[in-house]
DNA sequence: GTCGAATGGTTCGTTCCGAACGATTCGAAA
DNA sequence: TTTCGAATCGTTCGGAACGAACCATTCGAC
């Protein structure tokens, strides 16, 4: 219960747990993996360190199986509600960063129509994974949840009409 | 001299040294604010860190000036070239990756219209200063850089767009 | 010539990252 | 009803990335 400093790998952890809890770090990687990640990127052993440093600050209620695989299952705690509540009020005043390898290599030269074949393919799938994410949704999904993944949809399609018309211009 | 991991950040530091050496971390910190870290960001710390581990990897041949500020100056050996010239012709099997704290709020049920007053501002100052980078473009400027700049300011436009699209919905 | 601001440069503690591994559980074939 | 391979579940660890904080030099204005 010593005061941590909380990052957003903090409040990606909280958010989902507040929504699913009782849960473990295992339930948070999976559905992690086709939500948040596509706008949050983390590797899935954080959500390890990650749910057992909230535990240990007191914002997270930690209980473990006596015998089998032992999982954690972690609930929100009155502290961990109120902190989520305080960070979801409070203004954004940065920007997005972005780690795009293709685009860095291109950046230094790389043959654009040699990238552009990969990218694409790669593109193309992961809209269609968000497509079917989109059909699949239910009735009472809340706003920001349709919303982000609309973000993500209109981000792929942006990436996709660039590496399209980077190859087009080929010719000149 | 022991060999070293190379990471995406690594190329940066080469890829940039390629163009601009001789060049001081310092050097490289200017010329890496206004363009690559548009889509590989990082902290102008890891430029000093980065540059001489490198320098030990002997992919880079490091000076130091004798007096004053004893600057660190950089050039490519030949080693470096390679390496570099190496990474270029290979192709890139992964996507970009995002942070963006904005959506992360969005999805986690921050107001929509609030988060977007402050985004909406932003990202119209990035894609100014995009726009006027791309005004002052020299004649021979790179097709890879050109590219790339086409890039960043097609996804302000799409950020753009999106949260301008976030408020109108309010009323439903 | 001095003083504040801008520039130049680095250190350090923490968080983030991801390769690697080990342990349980499950299902199908023997 | 064992056994073996695959899928699931969970963790460790070393190194890279991050960013706050700080100090030193140089410059410009008064």
């Amino acid at each position: 219960m010593s005061t941590v400093r909380l990052t957003n790998a903090s409040y990606v952890v909280l958010g989902l747990i507040e929504v699913f809890q009782p849960a473990t770090a295992y339930d948070l990687k999976r559905v992690a993996g086709q939500s948040v990640v596509n706008f949050w990127s983390l590797p899935h052993t954080q959500l390890y360190s990650e749910t057992s440093r909230l535990a240990e600050a007191g914002l997270l209620n930690e209980e473990r199986e006596e015998s089998g695989r032992r999982r954690r299952s972690y609930t929100l705690s009155e502290e961990g509600q109120a902190e989520l509540d305080r960070w979801r009020a409070e203004p954004v005043k940065s920007l997005f960063e972005v780690h795009d390898p293709a685009t860095l290599k291109l950046f230094f030269g790389a043959d654009p129509a040699t990238l552009a074949a990969d990218q694409i393919a790669l593109h193309e799938e992961k809209l269609r994974e968000y497509e079917e994410t989109r059909a699949n949704l239910a009735e009472g999904t809340p706003r920001g949840i349709a919303l982000a993944l609309e973000m993500g949809i209109g981000l792929e399609r942006h990436f996709l009409d660039f590496w399209r018309a980077a190859t087009e211009q080929q010719r000149t």
